[in-house]
DNA sequence: TCCATAACTTAGCCTCGGCTAAGATACTCG
DNA sequence: CGAGTATCTTAGCCGAGGCTAAGTTATGGA
C-alpha cells in the first residue's frame, strides 16, 4: 500500500520558532509580572508593601529583591521611598491589575475544571505567565457556559 | 455588624514562597526538557537530530546550541557525535518521553475546552512545564469524562 | 581525489536573577 | 535622646541562557 498522508508532525521551522521565542518572552516577563502583583497585594491587605516582606514571600534573599527591584525601577514599574515601603507607578499599576485578571482567572477555571484549591493556587502562580488572551478568552468562556447550565 | 471571617486573601509567607521557589524550579527545567523533547522529536521522524536543525526550531544561535548541549550533556541527558548529530541517554529518552505525555496531554486539554489548535500548540509550549501531575490528571480526567457523555 | 561549504566550536561578551557577607541607615522604644 | 535593631544597600560572586564574530573540521559533489 502506499505511503499515506505524510504525518505532518512537526511544524514548520518557523512556527516552531516563534513559539519557542514567545515562550522565552513570557519567562522574562514572568518575575515583573509576580513583584508588581505582590506589591499591589500588600499595599491592598496590608497598607505597605516594604522589602523584606517582599523578600520572605518570594522566597528570596533581601539582596536579590533590591536588586530585581532596582531592575523594575528603571523599568518604570516601580518606585521606593527607603525605609517607606515600595509603590508601583502607574503603568507597573496596570501591569499588577491585568496580572492578578489573569491569576484569578486562571484559578476560578482551574477549580472549575475539578482541581483543589491548594494546587490550583500553586500551578496558577506558573501558568498564569504561559496563557495568551486567547487562551484566557476560552477559559473565560468555559466558565460562563458551566455557569449557565448549573 | 461585627467584621466577618477575615478575609485571607495573602496565604502565609512560607506557603507563598513555595509556590514562587516551585515556579522558579519549573522554569529552570523548561529548557532542558523543550531541548530533548525536540531531540526525540527530530530523532523519530528525521531519522536524526542535529545541532543545526535545533538551532534552527529553537530560533537560537548555533552557538546557543553548543553551550546548551554541554549542559545537558553534563546532566547526562544528551550525547554527541560531531557532524553525526545528538542523541539521548536513558535518562534523556525518559524526560523527553515524559515532556512528551505533558505537551500532549497539554493540546488535547486545550482543544477540547474550546481552543483552536495553533494556539493550543503554542501555548502548550509554555503551560506544560507549569502544570503539575496533579494538574495534568485533572485534566486527563476531565478528557475521559468528556469522551464518555459524547 | 580534493576542496568548497555546511556544520560545528571557540572566544568573548551580555543580562537576569539568584546567593552570602558585610556595611550603612533610619525607626523606635526605653 | 540615644542606642539597639530591623531594614535596606553594597560588594562580589555564580550559573543559565542568550548573542556575534571568528575560527575549525568533516562531508560530499564535481
Ligand atoms: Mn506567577
Ligand atoms: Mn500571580
Ligand atoms: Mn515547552
Ligand atoms: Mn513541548
Amino acid at each position: 500500500m502506499p505511503k499515506s498522508t505524510t504525518s505532518r508532525l512537526l511544524p514548520p521551522a518557523d512556527d516552531h520558532a516563534a513559539r519557542f521565542l514567545r515562550q522565552r518572552e513570557a519567562d522574562r516577563a514572568a518575575v515583573a509580572e509576580d513583584y508588581v502583583e505582590l506589591i499591589a497585594d500588600l499595599l491592598r491587605e496590608e497598607g505597605e508593601a516594604r522589602a523584606v516582606d517582599l523578600a520572605r514571600r518570594m522566597g528570596v534573599s533581601q539582596a536579590t529583591v533590591t536588586a530585581t527591584v532596582a531592575r523594575l525601577q528603571r523599568a518604570g514599574l516601580v518606585e521606593t521611598k527607603p525605609y517607606r515601603g515600595l509603590f508601583l507607578t502607574r503603568a507597573g499599576d496596570a501591569m499588577a491589575e491585568a496580572a492578578k485578571r489573569r491569576h484569578d482567572l486562571m484559578v476560578r477555571f482551574l477549580l472549575a475544571v475539578g482541581l483543589d484549591r491548594e494546587t490550583a493556587e500553586a500551578d496558577a502562580e506558573g501558568l498564569e505567565h504561559h496563557a495568551s488572551e486567547r487562551t484566557l478568552a476560552t477559559f473565560a468562556r468555559f466558565l460562563a457556559e458551566q455557569e449557565s447550565k448549573a
